[in-house]
This record gives C-alpha cells, sequence and structure tokens, in this order.
DNA sequence: CTGTTAGCGCTTTCAA
DNA sequence: TTGAAAGCGCTAACAG
C-alpha cells in the first residue's frame, strides 16, 4: 500500500549527496544579488509591512531567473508551518462519476493555486483510511473525501479518528455525498432525486418496477433506493419483494443484477439502477436476453453522467452537476474554519429521455 | 493559474501559530520514550546497519501511538533530500482515456508508496509547462506527462527546458504518447494501429472511407490520421481531398466534425474518428441527421474506452491497454536512472465490432 | 547500539 | 529598509 519507500531511500543515499543536486537555493540567489537572506526571501513573499527597496528587488529577482532558481515547496512548508497540498480522496477515479468530480475539484484548486494530490482506494474504506492518513503525513492543508459514505461501522470509526487527527493538525476538510462526519460536507439529494424520478416515472404511465440497487454498505445506493421508494407511495405504488437485486456499483455490477433479475424472472416493466454506470450495464444484459429496449424494458438511472449522454436509447436519469460538487467541497474546505462544518445541499434534477417512453396516453 | 496563496498565508499568519498545531514530533516522542532524537528516528527508519535495541524500539513505538505522532513528510523531504511525490500531468482527467492512465498510475503509484499529484491542462501547452514547474517547486521524484504532445514549437521548447530543470533537480521522468522529448516513453503505437484498421477496414470490403482527424497541432491526431492513410495506401486505396475534417479531440468535437462532413455532402461509407470519445459524437450526429448505423454509414474509433464499450451498434476500435500505460509510464520512471532514456513501445489492436459490419460478402 | 550535532532551504522575529 | 540568527522537524554523519 502506502509503505516502504526505503529501496528508494537507500537508491540515493549511494550519491551520498544530500542536496536535490541542480536546484539553485535561496542562498545562492542572494549572494548572486549581494544581498542577505532575508532580503532575498522578502523579494519574493514581499507584502505591505516588509517591503525591499525596488533595485535590491530587481537584483534578486535577476538573480534568480539567471540561476533558475525555484523555491522549495518542502522547505517552504517547514518555515511557514503550511503546505498548499490538498488531498483528493476517490473509490475510483476511472469511474467517470469520480472523475468529474476530480476535475472540479482541479479546478478549483487552481484558482487557488493549490496542488491536488489524488488516493483511489477502490471501495475498500480500510483503504480510504490509509490515505487519509498518508496525507496527514504530508500535512496536507485540504482534504476531500469524495463519494459516498460506508454503512460499516467499524472502518467508519476508524475514519472518524483519522480525520479527527487531520484535523488536528490543522487541515480543512470537504466530504461530498452523506453528511457522516463532523466536516464541511457537499450533500447530494439521492433520496430526493430517486423519490422525484420514481413519482415522474409513475406519471409516465409505468407501474410495474424494479430496482438495480447498488451494494448494500454504500449509502448512497441506500439512499436512492430509499429515496425512490418514498417516492412510489407517495403515488400509491410500492416495490414488491423480489424486484431489487443488489449488484456492485459498477457497469458490470448493473449486467450481472440485470441478468439476475431476468433469469428470476419478473413482470417488471420499467427498472430503476442506481446509478448510470449500472444501468448502462443494464442495457447490454437486456439487450443480449433479447428483450427490447425501451419497448419491453425502460431503464433510469441516476447522475447523468456525461460520456453516457449518448447510449441508445438515451438514457433517463437524475441529472448531478458532478464537476461543480468538486469546486463546490473544495470552496468549502477552502473557506476559513468555522466553528460549524457547514453543509451544502445540492438536489438533482430528474431528465427524461427515450430509455423511459411516455405510456400515459 | 497556480499562483498566489498569499492569501491563505495571511490567513493562517494571523494565528501567529507557526507550528502545525496539534502534531507531535519526533522529539516529542523521543522525550516520552526516553530516548534520544536519533534514536527514535531509527525505531522508524531502522535498516540492517543502523538498529535498536528491541525494548527501545518498542518504547517509541508506544510513544508515538500514545501521541498520534505522524512524521513529517516535508521535513523527512528536507532531510533527506528526496519526496515520495509523483507528479502526473494529463490533458483532460474528465476525458477517459486519461481517467484509465490516471489510474495506472496510482495503482503502479501506491505499490511503491508513492503519492501521486495530478494536473489537468484542458489542452493547453502553456499550462504544461506551468505543472512541470510547480512539480518541480514540490520536488517532486517522478514526473509523467501524459497524453499528446504537441506539434507548436514555441511552447514544445519551453516544456523542454522545464522538463531538462526538473531533470537537473533530480527528477524522474516519462512520457507516454510520442518520443519527443529525452526522457523515457511509452510509445504509443498509433500510426501502426490506424493503419491495421484502416487494412482491416478494406478487407471488410470498404472503399469510401473519410476520417476526423482532430486537432491538427496534436501529435496524436496527426499519427492517426497519418497511420490510416499509409494503411488504405497499402491496399491501394486513398483518402480523396474533402474527405478529412479537423474538430477538437472531443465528443463534440466528433459531433461538429462529422456533422460539417454531412452537410458538405460525402459518398464516404465509412468514417474514422481519431479517438472514440469523436467517435461517439459522429455517431450522435449521424443518428440526428438522420443517417442509419450502420448500414448508411460505418464507424470506426480508436481507443477502445471502457466506458464506451456499451454505445450502440458496438463500435469498431483499436484496442489501447490504457491503464497498463500508467503503469509501464510510472516503472519507467522508477527504474534507476540510466545514461540513455528508455522506449517501450506498444502496438493497439484492432477490434472489429457492429459498427463495421462485414461488406465484402 | 546510542547520543550529539550539523545541516536540509526557507520564513520570520529582533536589532540595527 | 536591511541583516543576523533562530527555528521548522527530521536524517545522517560522527563520536562514544
Amino acid at each position: 500500500m502506502l509503505a516502504s519507500v526505503n529501496e528508494w531511500t537507500s537508491v540515493r543515499g549511494q550519491a551520498q549527496d544530500n542536496r536535490q543536486s541542480g536546484s539553485a537555493t535561496l542562498q545562492e540567489v542572494a549572494r548572486a544579488a549581494g544581498v542577505s537572506l532575508a532580503t532575498a526571501s522578502r523579494a519574493f513573499n514581499g507584502s505591505a509591512t516588509r517591503t525591499v527597496r525596488p533595485d535590491l528587488r530587481e537584483r534578486v529577482l535577476a538573480a534568480a531567473t539567471a540561476l533558475n532558481y525555484t523555491p522549495n515547496a518542502n522547505a517552504q512548508a517547514m518555515a511557514r508551518g503550511t503546505t498548499n497540498l490538498v488531498g483528493l480522496v476517490v473509490h475510483d477515479i476511472a469511474d467517470p462519476f469520480f472523475s468529474a468530480i476530480a476535475a472540479g475539484v482541479m479546478r478549483a484548486a487552481d484558482e487557488h493555486g493549490l496542488i491536488v494530490t489524488m488516493g483511489s482506494t477502490q471501495r475498500d474504506p480500510a483503504r480510504e483510511v490509509e490515505y487519509v492518513a498518508a496525507l496527514r503525513q504530508q500535512r496536507a492543508r485540504v482534504l476531500i473525501l469524495a463519494g459516498s459514505r460506508f454503512a460499516d461501522g467499524e472502518t467508519s470509526e476508524r475514519l472518524g479518528v483519522e480525520v479527527a487527527a487531520f484535523q488536528a493538525a490543522g487541515g480543512q476538510v470537504a466530504a461530498i455525498s452523506q453528511q457522516k462526519l463532523p466536516v464541511n460536507t457537499v450533500v447530494v439529494g439521492n433520496r430526493s432525486g430517486a423519490a422525484g424520478l420514481a413519482t415522474t416515472l409513475h406519471g409516465l404511465g409505468y407501474r410495474s418496477f424494479a430496482v438495480l440497487a447498488g451494494p448494500p454498505e454504500l449509502l448512497t445506493a441506500r439512499d436512492r433506493l430509499a429515496g425512490f421508494r418514498a417516492g412510489l407511495a407517495k403515488v400509491g405504488a410500492e416495490l414488491p419483494a423480489g424486484r431489487v437485486v443488489a449488484g456492485e456499483f459498477t457497469r458490470d455490477g448493473g449486467y450481472a443484477a440485470m441478468s439476475e433479475l431476468l433469469h428470476r424472472g419478473t413482470d417488471a416493466t420499467c427498472v430503476f439502477a442506481v446509478n448510470d454506470v449500472m444501468a448502462v450495464g443494464a442495457m447490454a444484459a437486456l439487450r443480449d436476453h433479447g428483450v427490447r429496449l425501451p419497448e419491453e424494458m425502460a431503464v433510469a438511472g441516476f447522475d447523468d453522467i456525461v460520456t453516457l449522454r449518448d447510449v441508445t436509447p438515451a438514457l433517463t436519469t437524475v441529472r448531478v452537476p458532478l464537476e461543480d460538487l468538486g469546486v463546490w467541497a473544495l470552496r468549502l474546505a477552502v473557506q476559513p474554519p468555522a466553528d460549524k462544518p457547514r453543509t451544502q445541499r445540492i438536489r438533482g434534477e430528474v431528465v427524461i429521455r427515450e430509455s423511459t417512453p411516455d405510456r400515459s396516453s
């Protein structure tokens, strides 16, 4: 995992060269400019209070250019006691859901002159904890936990401890998904979105539903299922037993869940996959089993993944502004710490497309 | 861009608290364990030569746990003169091409105990240069440049200078795509892949082609076009004038290019989009213009993006092992530096699917 | 095997 | 406005 860099330490150790050879230091720049170390430093960081005579400043900057000087961020971090590192923890960077969020985080980080480091946990809560620990070690200034919290109580607690330690060390934190930790959170309206989807589908004339529900330990999956149920209840419909199939939160998970449902035999006419990626897998399964889309089975997803907008039939879904989620999370985290963690709620917007044609007329 | 963190510096500055409050130091651990600083250090980094008496070591570790101690990576970087940071520069992290590569890099980095930081340039070569500079400032140990090099001579040169500076500072570098810099490179067989695709399509009975060629400044786009041409030439076919349309390297770029081709009017029966993302856009355009797929127009792409495997009709393409590209790049970069940059070539594999049915029979 | 000590490169008092 | 000097937390000689 995130262990042992010893092999490497020794490799460089051989050179007996402790300095980063090749990089000029501020000291050298100062000497070249004929000023003191302090003055050289001020020439770069000069604020209102600590200013440098213009000509000296010029000389320092010139010397820096000549020597191809770049400040050593690690040294700055030491001296200042703070870094400009953002740690982003995602479940799976190859999943378009997370890469969209990452794009948002990176864009916002850029605006603040922050550098983004990233860890992909492969949906393993234990690795989430490991990454947070690694980020604490890096003295990252900001930690962003993207993606569903887990139902797993044991590692959730360990995560809580680790996050608290991160905060105790002066780091700022934001989470995206559920408000399960005492940190700033961008809360996604999974329940409301799924409920809205359910009622909309009902309005379209669908009466018999099934749900490909994702892994039960993912709170996001649970919430979407619960929301869908609630939405159906509101219009007097329901989800009979045997109509909910769990599966991985991936394309293949959707494929497998749909296959199982088909295997069981079902009279559902509309299936809700709790995310778009699963929905696409479900569509493939339906096709492979000779079920016509959307005539024999309507399909809906959740997220409105951009890359998936071109599947056919076009997928009905709940749009979530994924990139914005990332932007907001960073902004929340970057605000001067308040006494209370902040919460920002976003609601998904139901988008009806061809995969769920109107049956009411 | 990657500028000004001064707002922040001042925010923390208010606190007048230079220490990362909350984090215990090795010194404190040593004191708590009743040993010297050096011994405490050895207890953690203990190698064959520098060992610590077991009981002392125990005491140190216990104290560390009690104090919730984590080494300060910045301080270690300073003292050791080297970090464990990998800087990955991509064109667009939201593009599945790059998120797949990123997944590979992160997986491989994990194996080596390295932390990955990432920058997304939005295909702007100038920002590529900026990121490399930022990574030099971080004293990253490894730099991975993923994605096509540019035809733009001016910024290419600036990139070369910056990369050289990075190397001069002791960093290791690897690129993915074309061998255009004196660094380790995973070379993608764009030409051979596109050529193979062309001959295969010809073998399938297609005779009249068009190409959605991507932006001319991207070498990857150029190479794929050139390869396709070469492949056609080999079987005595060709690409008449007006059959090549440039476009952005994105879904919308593919859509626009295809629309333009349709607008111009064409008698091509098979269109090659130089990447899958564009191909999907092209399919959407064809559909919107009422052209039946694949009967009236066959479509082929390049890359074999996993997320896009479920479009219909299934897309003929050239498979590139994207995640492996990332893994190999990191491994190349992490090897002890040699006198010569290493090169690793990978060939794409033509995958025929429904979007280009056999017309030869 | 353990402790002392000298840095790593930079920021920031504190005096001048 | 400038300079001297004291750290920031840790590693790695160098002596014991």
